[in-house]
RNA sequence: UGUCUCAUGGUGUAAUGGUAGCACUACAGUUUUUGGUACUGUCUGUCUAGGUUCGAAUCCUGGUGAGACAACCA
């Protein structure tokens, strides 16, 4: 139970995994009773779901446990990394609804572990090779086979010091010299194979500048950078489980104390039909299959946000998936359910039609207009409510109407009653066409004494459709959003090219919508519930001149399910 | 012929030697001025073979299957 939901339920619910070793680590009072977190981005992309999973578990463990929680871009490779990032990071992890303690970057630290770096040195626990990538790649060996040692694995201690001060000094070439801890080339863990602790990079650093010449690698930096900072819980996904011996070892060289940083190895987040690898995303966007990284049907935080998910809904998800050790695959149904589960409670109902056919009350008076009440959200009395405009010329959903309905379909049909929403109940009379055959008018009649509220306004009828007035609607696009992906897991389909797999229809857009007067007031990202359609925000790129609305995501579709059986 | 890790319904996750539970999905029903919501019900599970024990999803051993590791990435 992350402290971001609702206390009443924290008894309740069992802990996780890490819970548990927290709990039990602060029973031994272990690093003094202290709780100390990270979340240590690299800032080279994005943020998405995958990292909501671990940022609502590292700020999640300090808060539940009155720790601390520090955000540290884990900047060591300046070829990769750029300053745009890092506001983006910032700006969704306090979206999401989390505050860190401190902001720290492990470029902070280059200074420290420079200076560690000379001591392991001269402790004769570090040297520099001056092997090419491939040659020391080669003598790593294969993971059923050992690695054979460098030829300048041995020189002394006075010869690596020199060359490591020169290397900084940027008297060699990037590639030329790199820094390797000496530890066992034939160690059956193949990170223990002297890896590698610095290289050359001659690269302007976005928060260092030229002051170095030699940047520290993952294994040598991160693990250091939590001790430095006091953390206790070292949380990240599973690919980093076998660097865990490795990381206590460079943290033994380092510690003076009781004190100890621990890592422990959580599940990646993967879901159905979502691209999650970074490198395919960024392929989305630079080959312009997408919008952007804010493209609604990106996976990133800030491609959700703009599709209509609530930081809320996105906490409530990694809340139900868990924390395990178990690779798994988590249904995009879940994800679904968790917004609409929140867009029910909050969205106000609006009328919208998006693929309009006319409809005309031929008994109610030309020119006449009532208005009627319609509630916001029967889910919250204190909603409120609108007006919404009733007249003879009315416009309904195409499929609203069948000239020949099976029985169970409940809406539009010549001789059939339904009931017009907050108005009143219909006859169906008929249907006009044009040239081609095609439906271009429907015609009803309505009872006057069945309007809502009045004598006869509990006449039993199968179905009530919503509608807007040609008069008062207003013209909108609707962008209908997809799955992203044809397949649930593209790993699954490795022979095939990604781009291969792409849905050609996760993305619709239906220009001649209409919509109640009243969402002309909404602001960008307001959260509507389209009546019997399903949940939609105004896009940000919306104008007063054109409305533009997302689907979050579609309602529950009963109707869809009868008329597949119908038609089989 | 390596090291590390994992295996509970369709999916995810509980049960820490004592009634295999929860959520999503699917299906059925009740309510409903949204074919939405809400409520009720149904289906479906401990990878396998041994062992320990009064008792094993849980502990032990062997098998099987899956994932991670051979970047001067993180």
């Amino acid at each position: 139970m992350l402290s971001t939901n609702i206390p009443e339920e924290s008894g309740k619910k069992s802990l996780h995994f890490i819970e548990q070793i927290v709990e039990n680590d602060l029973k031994e009072g272990k690093n003094g009773g202290k709780i100390a977190t990270r979340f240590p981005p690299e800032p080279n992309g994005y943020l998405h779901i995958g990292h909501a999973k671990a940022i609502c578990l590292d700020f999640g463990i300090a808060k539940q446990y009155g720790g601390t929680c520090n955000l540290r871009f884990d900047d060591t490779n300046p070829v990769k990394e750029d300053v745009e990032y890092v506001d983006s990071i910032m700006e969704d992890i306090q979206w999401l609804g989390f505050q860190w303690d401190n902001l720290y970057y492990a470029s902070d630290y280059f200074g420290k572990l420079y200076d560690f770096a000379i001591e392991m040195i001269k402790r004769g626990l570090a040297y520099v090779d001056e092997q090419s990538a491939e040659v020391i790649a080669s003598q790593k060996g294969t993971p059923t086979s050992p690695g054979t040692n460098s030829p300048f694995r041995d020189r002394s201690i006075e010869e690596n010091l020199d060359l490591f001060l020169r290397m900084q000094a940027g008297e060699f070439e990037e590639g030329s010299h790199v820094l390797r801890a000496k530890i066992d080339m034939a160690h059956p863990n193949m990170h223990f194979r002297d890896p590698l602790m610095y290289r050359i990079l001659k690269l302007s650093h976005h928060r260092t500048g030229d002051t170095w010449n030699v940047y520290p690698l993952y294994d040598y930096a991160h693990g250091q950078s939590d001790y430095f900072e006091g953390i206790t819980h070292s949380l990240c996904t599973l690919e980093f489980e076998v660097h865990r011996p490795l990381y206590d070892w460079f943290v033994d060289q380092l510690k003076t104390d009781e004190y100890r940083p621990r890592q422990i190895e959580f599940n990646r987040l993967n879901i159905t039909y979502m691209v999650m690898s970074k490198r395919k995303m960024l392929q989305l966007v630079k080959e312009g299959k997408v919008s952007g990284w804010d493209d609604p049907r990106m996976p990133t935080l800030c491609g959700l946000r703009r599709r209509g998910y609530t930081p809320e809904s996105i906490r409530s998800f990694v809340d139900k998936i868990g924390y395990t050790k178990f690779d798994g695959i988590i249904d995009l149904s879940l994800l679904e359910f968790t917004i609409r589960e929140q867009l029910n409670k909050i969205a106000p109902r609006v009328a919208a039609v998006l693929d309009p056919i006319k409809l005309t009350v031929t008994n109610y008076p030309e020119g006449q207009v009532e208005w009627n009440e319609a509630i916001n959200n029967p889910e919250d009395e204190t909603a409120g409510s609108h007006s919404v405009p009733f007249t003879r010329n009315l416009l309904v959903e195409r499929e609203d109407f069948m000239e020949e309905a099976p029985s169970k379909y409940f809406r539009l049909c010549p001789g059939r009653e339904v009931r017009l929403k907050n108005a009143y109940v219909v006859t169906c009379t008929g249907c006009a066409k044009d040239a081609d055959g095609n439906i271009s008018d429907v015609f009803c009649e309505y009872i006057p004494e069945t309007k809502s509220g009045q004598s006869a306004a509990d006449r039993k009828v199968k179905g009530t459709i919503q509608y807007v007035t040609a008069e008062h609607s207003l013209p909108a696009e609707v962008r209908l959003y997809d799955r992203l992906l044809s397949v649930p897991n593209p790993s699954e389909e490795k022979d095939k090219d990604f781009m291969e797999l792409l849905n050609p229809d996760s993305l619709k857009v239906l220009t001649n919508a209409r919509v109640e007067p009243i969402l002309k007031d909404a602001e960008p990202l307001d959260h509507f519930q389209f009546q019997r359609i399903g949940y939609f925000n105004l896009d940000p790129d919306s104008t007063p001149e054109k409305l533009v609305f997302n689907r979050t995501v579609s309602l529950k579709d009963t109707w869809g399910k009868i008329a597949d059986k119908m038609t089989k």
